[in-house]
DNA sequence: TTGAAAGCGCTAACAA
DNA sequence: TTGTTAGCGCTTTCAA
């Protein structure tokens, strides 16, 4: 900025009122400014800059996902970025893989680059850690799970009423043993759609039986052996509930492997590419993560613009989409 | 700091030299400096840190994807992220959905923060434009596909000997009417697909008949009206390749939806999820995009510790993999 | 309308 | 081993 007040042969101020196109300077040398800004291609610093100003914004967030690379986070991502763009702010991105510690580390990293808003999808199960960060004035709001130990905004998934209409839908197509694929119990949001299933079976006076209950299953490779477990019983389940995309997706191949997937109903939490053009078509409770992430984007920019508006959990709808594996019905009853 | 420094008792540079694990402070200090840390809660401001700094580095990185949601880009952003984190270094991430224009305005955005690198899959066809940051020290790397009009680092996959693999495995199995379907003909990547295509079918002597050659096709949606275009024809390929992972995903749904999915046969570039859960599963030339990422992020390492050192173009080779779509024969010939 | 001086939080250079 | 002073690039405050 020096370099291009010399050449301008104007003070550092009027330069700096130019870059930030403050009004109150004579065209003339608005005009000998930019000429002088664009011959030395200068970039303005805007970490410098950030530290002077008195509203400290960086115009930077930080977003902390389960795992970039995973269809459902990529989405929040997406979503994110696209009400990002629009108000001008860079956003980080990293992944945690479930690891609380993991988390707590991005948020520091974060915290000392002063970003002006955290969006985080918990790993963690305490979230106190976090006071002095809200205190600093950073918005932070939580997508997919909510917070524990703290108040603040949240956007989550209607996991229970989603996993009472997957259930309900097999139960409706005349279902009675109904196999339950989970992951962790300790993650808030797989116990919900267990708990959705549970009540499910409930409402319908259908029986919960322990032996198709397969939970903390976490990955594709362990749903395929928890899908085979199921397939193997002496009196298998006509139809599964699978509460994860992944399992979903280890269901698929455990089910085709088996030459099953004609027989046994399937119906799987979150959507996923190809579940349309698959053998039968995958019949999924499908969330919306790209619109979770919009919204979550969107309390962010409501936050900063006033950090005491009261705060709240936002529940986004899931929707069934029937696509043939779900409608299968049971051979005999 | 200045609260640390004074709760603690010492002078700032002594803080400074603890919270920067310098040596040469006396173990009593460092603990009391630890202790006033801990108590206010204290974060380092590393903007303002670096402002000072000699070095200059933010130990931030840049990363311009075509979109961050889309499978391929994720997985790179994956590889990148994989290699910052055990740098320190946090990573920006953002999608450029094929629109130059937003190229630079993210370059920017990211200088204006002072990252110490750019990772650019480029969209836009120029990047003379970015001299100035190489200038300045920041390091840039490309992904996918080359840069023009600068000198730099450069991570790409084989295009052509993929493609030329591809077509070779169609011709090896009997076909003769092969069909390409490749997007925009203005991406180097498609036409360097393009010419494997015609350089393989060359080698062996097959005649590339032009009305089986459908090229500018850049989304699922158009693939599927081009595959079909393809089979209403009157003398229609026994084969097709698809030469970009979404393409391959259009053809799997036309030919599923003319029921023609066991008699023409399909290779896509690209891997993608559940191809081999298909029917039949979908045989592919399979890109690493996790691993050039990670090269990408070694290489962005590499520049940063020796600015000087000669620039280089690094190929990622893809391989084959045979599942069942690609091993179909021709009907009669 | 323009500019001079001070200072954001931190570290380099030097001094004690 | 510890502290002092200056200044990174910018904006605030205030004066001209």
């Amino acid at each position: 900025m020096r370099d291009v007040a010399a050449l301008a042969g104007v003070s550092l101020k009027t330069v700096s009122r130019v870059v930030n196109r403050e009004d109150g300077v004579s065209d003339d040398l608005v005009a000998k400014v930019e000429r002088a800004a664009a011959q030395l291609d200068y970039r303005p610093n805007l970490t410098a800059s950030n530290l002077r100003r008195s509203d400290r914004k960086t115009a930077t967030w930080g977003l902390l996902l389960e795992d970039v690379a995973n269809p459902y986070s990529s989405a929040v991502h997406r979503g994110v970025e696209e009400v990002a763009r629009e108000l001008g702010v860079a956003v980080f991105a990293a992944s945690m893989d479930e690891d609380p510690e993991r988390e707590r580390e991005l948020v520091s990293t974060f915290s000392s680059r002063r970003v002006d808003a955290l969006i985080i999808a918990p790993t963690a199960t305490e979230h106190a850690y976090l006071a002095n960060e809200v205190r600093n004035g950073i918005a932070v709001v939580f997508v997919d799970r909510p917070p524990f130990g703290i108040d603040a905004d949240c956007v989550v998934t209607d996991n229970r009423e989603g996993a009472v209409a997957a259930t309900r839908h097999l139960i409706d197509h005349g279902h009675r043993r109904i196999a339950f694929v989970g992951d962790f119990a300790s993650i808030v949001t797989a116990n919900e759609r267990y708990q959705g299933y549970v009540d499910a079976m409930a409402i319908a006076g259908v029986q919960v039986h322990p032996e198709l209950v397969m939970r903390d299953v976490h990955d594709a490779a362990q749903a395929v052996a928890s899908v085979r477990a199921l397939l193997a019983q002496s009196n298998p389940p006509s139809a599964i509930f699978t509460a994860q995309n992944l399992i979903t997706m280890g269901a698929v191949e455990a089910l085709r492997d088996a030459g099953a997937q004609h027989q046994v109903a399937l119906v799987g939490f979150d959507d996923f590419a190809m579940a349309n053009l698959l053998d039968p078509a995958v019949t999924v409770v499908a969330q919306d993560p790209r619109a979770i992430g919009r919204l979550a984007a969107t309390l962010v920019n409501e936050r900063l613009a006033s950090a005491s508006a009261p705060v709240g959990v936002h529940v986004v709808t899931s929707v069934l989409i029937p696509r043939g594996s779900g409608e299968i019905t049971p051979a005999s009853n």
